[in-house]
DNA sequence: TCTGGGGTCCTAGGACCC
DNA sequence: TCTGGGGTCCTAGGACCC
């Protein structure tokens, strides 16, 4: 093994939209400003002193600091700088997996003779991501992924954290448990019945004690981190597994046609981003929140994957429905998501049917002929030219399932 | 505590095959 | 017919992350 030494990156931007939005307005620079309105996607440091961070309501952010300022998002602008950050990483080294919009791990174990030591190249990244793009970033070093990841949570805010291999039990004993990465509200209230709230206090724990309180996989893996045997190597170029959308709307009767407006928007958001990144799936999930309970999943494996949006909508619309029964009639529905998984790439499919002796039926992304095939890209086409809106299908246009506007889906960040 | 949206991974049971 | 064991796929739910 040539990790013996502390190779490992772990490089997160510091309340990235936040940061982003005081870069482009020197007005809004140590000021708390929030970027979101109704929800709190991200605080600035000035305003987490006050309390205010990711996920909380607009109202209760604006009780713990009145002279939070609120900011609209520029997704553009962050989806461009981040890239930019990314770039930098890859100047020191190819091993680079992104595992976020802002954060990503490097391994920089070959980089050592072109650009010195990992905390040399470190205090580089940080520098030139401060000078050529402007954000403050911190950097954790260490010998595992966990470890980094661990090591710039530390850090935090603009600071660079190296954990020396020799030091790693005396670093990790005092964190608290949920600074490891998987360790969530409920994980962390079990341990903390347990009596166990620092990493340290995981690591004396029984093994086979924390397997029954946790689960096989959890426990085992607890175990191993806090003891420190973490295998993971740094992957590049990840493939995403899921392409899903949903929708929250305030409280509505199941109304079938309400319901299959709703679906038909998310199947074409969905089927627009699959098809954009030539993939096609064979599992259709639907998740149905309903007012009081627990949300409800439906699902099937189809024998071909789809993309075509029509297909993956009535897919979708009969999916929602046996969820909905499944629940009784007088039941409201707040929540709509669809999810297709199982994917393939379209054009390794396409070279495999062209090789087949299969009928036209077959072409991928539809179940019902070409037609629907040829649809979906003209759209496609005409959005990229003319955006979005320039096209859509009649039930698909009024886009007023949400009320967070469609470039502001996919942004979430919570606290660091 | 649900304020929202896009993901990953794990568990557990059942069907089905050998 | 029952017994046992192993493997894979599918479905539903849950925890967690950003």
């Amino acid at each position: 093994m040539s990790n013996a030494g502390a190779n490992i990156l772990h490089a997160d931007l510091d309340a990235f939209y936040a940061s982003v939005e005081q870069l482009l307005d020197p007005s809004l620079r140590g000021r708390p400003i929030a970027v979101g309105g109704g929800v709190v996607l991200a605080a600035s440091y000035e305003a987490r002193v006050f309390g205010v961070h990711g996920g909380m309501s607009g109202y209760q952010a604006r009780k713990l600091c009145p002279s939070l300022l609120f900011v609209a998002g520029h997704f553009s602008e962050y989806q461009r700088l981040a890239d930019r950050v990314i770039d930098v990483l890859v100047d020191f080294t190819p091993a680079v997996e992104r595992i976020s919009i802002d954060e990503a791990f490097c391994d920089v174990s070959g980089a050592a003779r072109l650009f010195g030591s990992p905390a040399a190249i470190a205090a580089s990244i940080r520098s030139r991501v401060r000078t050529e793009i402007g954000l403050p970033i911190s950097v954790g070093i260490a010998r595992t992924k966990h470890l980094a990841k661990i090591a710039s949570q530390v850090a935090k805010p603009d600071g660079l954290v190296l954990v020396e291999p020799e030091y790693e039990t005396e670093f990790l004993a005092p964190l608290p448990v949920g600074l490891i990465w998987g360790v969530g509200p409920v994980t962390r209230g079990r341990l903390a019945d347990e009596g166990i709230r620092t990493i340290g206090e995981l690591a004396e724990a029984d093994p086979s004690a924390l397997q029954r309180l946790l689960g096989h996989a959890v426990g085992s893996k607890l175990g191993a981190l806090a003891n420190n045997v973490d295998q993971r190597r740094v992957e590049s170029g990840r493939r995403a597994k899921s392409v899903g959308a949903q929708s929250a709307f305030g409280r509505c009767a199941p109304d079938p046609q309400f319901i299959m407006q709703v679906v038909s928007h998310l199947a074409d958001r969905v089927g627009g981003r699959l098809r954009a990144k030539h993939l096609a799936g064979r599992t259709i999930t639907v998740r149905v929140r309903c007012t009081g309970l627990r949300s409800v999943t439906r699902s099937i494996t189809l024998a071909a994957p789809l993309s075509a949006t029509r297909t993956l909508a009535e897919v979708a619309a009969d999916l929602v429905a046996s969820a909905v029964g499944s629940n009784g009639p007088r039941i409201e529905v707040t929540l709509i998501g669809i999810a297709v998984s199982q994917l393939v790439n379209e054009r390794a499919l396409q070279l495999e049917l062209s090789l087949g002796a299969h009928d036209e039926r077959s072409r991928p992304g539809t179940s019902a002929g070409s037609g629907r095939w040829s649809v979906d890209h003209s759209v496609d086409a005409v959005r990229r030219r003319f955006g979005r809106d320039a096209v859509g299908y009649a039930s698909v246009v009024f886009s007023g399932a949400g009320r967070v506007p469609d470039e502001f889906r996919a942004l979430a960040e919570h606290d660091d």
